[in-house]
DNA sequence: CTATGATCATGA
DNA sequence: TCATGATCATAG
């Protein structure tokens, strides 16, 4: 069987307003709902399908840039993420957001960092996630287009100096989890025993972990009370 | 392998 | 209980 898992019905949305546009109709519909308008079967869970949700919504919003380094919506420059929410309304994991690139020329800025860009301007799809509730009956909340406020830039910013300059010293194999108050660097492969070349506090060339940036629940916590409170 | 999409599962 | 470290699927 050759069969395609995934088809994309939906072409992508010209405009801003067209992408919002679905989002209001995606609002208050179960993700069984969604899977069966594109005619896909929804998993018996996510233990080997983590990505599912992400590439639903992907699909029925119709988002075109696939897996390459560019924003979902590329015409439009916006990034979608889901967003967990617990049964205490509150977002449930962290956020990945980007792989932490492995060499480093020294001279990167914040504002044209991967991760800047990425975070720009991102479509935040609220999706409930309490375990006890089956997948299929989850519920799509209302999403939001969120842009950095200068204060959340400024608390990106600060964590970002910090594990950037580790990573420039050659230290990035040694930088965990509990670093940065909003935003760390983890894990980010098939496995423990994915390796990579980076570079190390030698200068020299080392096989390290490859690690991404995420973005802790405390700093999407705000957004979505901000994203409330705005209503 | 690296990128995309993330959540799982266990130790503290 | 919950965050950290580990892991799963897929495309190129």
């Amino acid at each position: 069987m050759t069969e395609k898992k995934f088809t994309v019905p939906i072409s992508k949305p010209n405009t801003q307003q067209e992408l919002l546009r679905r989002c209001e109709l995606l609002a208050g519909k179960t993700l069984g709902q969604l899977a069966s308008e594109l005619g896909m079967s929804v998993p018996e869970n996510l233990q080997r399908n983590k990505g599912w949700v992400g590439m639903l919504l992907e699909a029925y919003l119709g988002a075109d840039a696939g897996n390459q380094t560019e924003p979902d919506f590329t015409d439009l420059g916006i990034e979608m993420k889901t967003l967990p929410i617990n049964a205490l309304g509150q977002p449930k994991e962290s956020t990945y957001v980007c792989t932490v690139s492995l060499e480093q020329t020294g001279e990167l800025s914040w504002q044209n960092s991967w991760i800047r860009r990425k975070l720009a301007n991102v479509l935040w799809v609220p999706i409930e996630a309490d375990s006890n509730i089956a997948l299929a009956d989850r519920f799509v909340g209302n999403a939001w287009l969120w842009q950095p406020t200068a204060e959340q830039d400024a608390m990106l910013l600060q964590d970002w100096s910090e594990l950037m300059d580790r990573i420039v010293l050659g230290e990035q194999s040694e930088i965990t989890a509990k670093e940065g108050e909003y935003l760390q660097i983890r894990p980010k492969a098939a496995n423990s025993k994915v390796l990579a070349t980076g570079i190390s506090s030698a200068g020299a060339k080392q096989k390290i972990n490859p690690k991404g940036f995420y973005l802790r629940t405390t700093f999407t916590r705000q957004l979505l009370i901000q994203a409330q409170s705005s209503n």
